[in-house]
DNA sequence: GTGTTTGCAAAGTGTTTGCAATTTA
DNA sequence: TAAATTGCAAACACTTTGCAAACAC
């Protein structure tokens, strides 16, 4: 028999990534993934659940973040020396960082344009980042 | 008359930039420049002074990279949340970043390949970073 | 029940700041 | 001498950690 559970595919989301579905993992995750691509702080994210009246302290964001980003649901993104992003978004891609406003945003790029990019020796890459200043 | 004067040009580079060439800042500048290209953190400039037995206390150092880098004489590398690197090569270039080590290295590539970076309307591009993280 | 997860507060890290003392020109 | 610079220690922002209580299964 069948019993109505909400967030389904978040659980399932989840639990695939070897995370239990507890409390707040979910409503970080439907905060995270369940509005298209975000980039977040967890500043931001903090503010967001409690705005929502969620209680989520700010360690457990943290670590839900950096546990996301291990499961690969999420990409951490450097841009700043105090300021840590979250990309939804995995795939690759690359960013503008408007610094005044803080404000991060998706480039559109041809990707075959990193073949121009030389391996260095004995070295795999991992990840490539571009990351396009702007003045505001 | 002459007097004979050490590390002119040093002087010279510091007063052409507005900035008094103070005993710390010498220091610092002949460290930096004169060894060729070099990507240091404000620790690892800290330890290299101590060691050398000159007494420049941490908030000078980090006080005079930031002058040096508004001045145009160094530019800040931003590669991981909790390590700030500055580069004495102030032209367009890129690079690898090996995060095991820490360790930072220039990168050879053709320059119009950012020619494919397509400018944000409204907004002027101010600086483009590109950093290849490899596995270590 | 058992192992996992959470929240709190404390500790940590790298950086910046306020201000008196020192140095430069 | 006047203005700039320095050093210290305290403040800071952001992040991580230790551990007891709460929770998931």
């Amino acid at each position: 028999m069948n019993v109505i559970r909400p967030f389904t595919s978040t659980v399932e989301r989840l639990r695939s990534a070897g995370l239990r579905p507890t409390r707040q993992r979910l409503a970080l995750a439907k905060a995270l993934f369940e509005n298209g691509d975000r980039h977040v702080t967890a500043e931001i994210l903090h503010g967001e659940t409690q705005a929502k009246g969620i209680r989520v302290s700010l360690a457990t964001i943290y670590n839900t973040l950096h546990q996301f980003t291990e499961a690969g649901l999420l990409r951490e993104i450097v841009v700043d020396a105090q300021r840590c992003y979250f990309d939804t978004n995995t795939s690759e891609h690359h960013h503008y960082y408007h610094e005044k406003s803080g404000m991060l945003e998706d480039m559109d790029i041809a990707s075959d344009m990193l073949a121009a990019i030389p391996t260095p020796k004995g070295k795999k890459i991992k990840q490539v980042d571009i990351i396009v200043r702007t003045e505001d």
